[in-house]
DNA sequence: TCCCGAAGTTCGATTTAAATG
DNA sequence: GCATTTAAATCGAACTTCGGG
């Protein structure tokens, strides 16, 4: 490996003098050009690469974000990690990623492995994540930039962005309620679910907006579970029940998308077509929402854009950490967007 | 921070003696037992948590392995990551995970900036990639052990782990024959790629085996492309001209899932229902392919297989460097499974 | 010779303080 | 005093060498 001292040997100069050189660091001012050239030539020539480890001990700076998924097989992650992905990109960082698999002890494994390496931000997908307030304490302590992107946490010590699942649940409701839909079947989250509850309050905003009345034996709760897949499953489930109460509803209002793809496979399986006999919405817009046959009428979370909001915010922090400012938190809220596809149709 | 001088003085002895306890380096036979427990002691009371960046620059050793994906929105990349992530925090490495979006530029920046960070090895999930043979250039210069998942290298400089196409091929034209199907419409992959001419040599293969004719003007095939979602559109768009040509079919083989998916989007709109009217069946078993209804028949790579693997070859070379071993490339080839499901339709 | 522990060097780059003409 | 350059200290851990009992 070639080190600095090789390239000051190879160009006459002694180390530091190369290092102001090819830092360009404030003094760099006094070197004369000629100087200048012959030390970039023989580093060039050289092929000089500085070694991170010494630079980074020296500093004490990584260049480097941790990335905490909690499952990383939720297609919700995909677009968001695309869109860290492509902020720290941008900005010089390389992303650490790390898939806690809803684990509480691989997240506390994790996190040591990433504060040992010294990140300098942290970025923590919390989707489909029941938190535990105890998770965070380490989190605080640690005083590095840190934003979730998923779930809002009370207090400044760490920033978040959601989407605003009011928003979200009215506008969902909205359309169905736009196309003619009177009787309308609901499953919504789980309760221990943050988004639960403010996309139900959505919903009844609308529904009193339009004055149209929520019967309550066909509103449906997802179980609560760690496995994004459940959802799928649970969906299946719940609609079928509800098929089979004999109360019949022209539409569907699902809590997310793998909810939405089960009631889609139940209707189906009792020889419902959609959206013909019953239109059926979800929530997020993952990719597969746009593949299936129907194509799935949505609401959707600009997740891309989420993910660099997040990264954004971290980068801020990191910046005030640098410059010793005070770090406050901050709270982003983004807005969701109705997403028409087929799986909707209009009663009119 | 605590340094190892402070545990040193917290303990009353010496550093060296503290680094040899708390890495239980082999001198650490010699001292006794009380002197360990008062260094640990110390070292727990304070924290310490020793600098990796101190650590790395004298060991000349990261425990960090470069991941490099061609195209993360590629849904094919969720689980092969899940299994690069699992095997590696088996044996305590970290990923650094980086997306380089089908393009030349942002690889050879990425592989500088991993090179820089010392990656101990490299796994590329060159998913959807058409392949420059300039690009290995640096990786085979740079010594470091390198798995490819997804397409194969010529030489023993970068090992590989495929999926067997060719057995692949068969098994989905086994299955639509075994089915009864004899009029069969196929869409190949991109001349480009080299996946699609084994899965075809597979599928002729098994058209040979019960003597089955190929109708050349059902076989259409998918356009160069370096974006996923293409596949899709493009499937779409050559099933729909398979249509029109009025020569009917009762299945379609299509190069992957995302193919399949925009087969079946193309005959739904044509007013043909899968698989009462055809039978469609994909390749590769992506997420959504469960999740659609009717679910997806399809040949399922073994994608979690696929990462562990690759990162049990890398793991291996990483050892090998370690103790100056002779490193060779291995090229594994995973065998794909059929999983049946319902969007294909016995005629029998 | 064996056991225990410490002093000092090394890894490679950055930075401070200081020395030249 | 100014422009130009550099020796030496520093970051934190790990390893080599050595000495005392």
């Amino acid at each position: 490996m070639v080190t600095i001292r090789d390239v000051a040997k190879a160009s006459g100069f002694s180390s530091t003098t190369v290092s102001i050189v090819l830092n360009d660091a404030p003094l760099a001012r006094y070197i004369p050009a000629v100087t200048k050239k012959k030390i970039e030539r023989a580093a060039e020539r050289l092929g000089y690469r500085p070694n991170q480890f010494a630079r980074s001990l020296r500093s004490k700076r990584s260049h480097t974000v941790g990335v905490m998924v909690f499952d990383m097989t939720d297609p919700y992650c995909t677009l968001v990690l695309r869109g860290i992905e492509n902020s720290l990109y941008q900005a010089s960082y390389l992303p650490i990623l790390t898939d806690v698999h809803n684990e509480r002890s691989r997240f506390e494994r994790y996190l040591e492995m990433l504060l040992d390496r010294r990140i300098e931000g942290l970025v923590v997908l919390a989707n489909w994540l029941f938190l535990d307030i105890n998770l965070l304490g380490d989190l605080e302590k640690s005083s590095i930039p840190t934003a979730l992107i998923g779930c809002e946490l009370k207090g400044d010590a760490v920033s978040s962005v959601i989407v605003d699942n009011e928003i979200g649940g009215y506008l969902a409701l909205e359309h169905l309620h736009s196309l003619g839909h009177r009787k309308i079947a609901f499953i919504r989250g789980p309760k221990t679910l943050a988004d639960s509850s403010p996309r139900w309050r959505g919903i009844r905003n609308c529904a009193k907006k339009y004055e149209l009345e929520i019967d309550s034996r066909l509103v449906a709760d997802l179980p609560e579970s760690r496995d994004p897949l459940s959802s799928f499953q649970a969906g299946q489930k719940l609609t079928d029940e509800l098929i089979r109460h004999k109360r019949w509803f022209t539409a569907l209002l699902a809590f997310d998308d793998m909810t939405a793809f089960g009631a889609i496979r139940a209707l189906s399986k009792a020889g419902y077509c959609v959206p013909e006999q019953c239109s059926v919405i979800g929530f997020d817009d993952v990719a597969p929402s746009s593949l299936c046959t129907p194509p799935l009428t949505t609401i959707r979370q600009p997740m891309q854009t989420m993910g660099m909001r997040a990264v954004k915010i971290v980068l801020e922090g990191i910046k005030c950490v640098l410059e010793k400012r005070e770090l406050t938190a901050q709270h982003g809220r983004v807005a969701p967007e109705l997403v028409v596809r087929e799986s909707t149709r209009s009663l009119l």
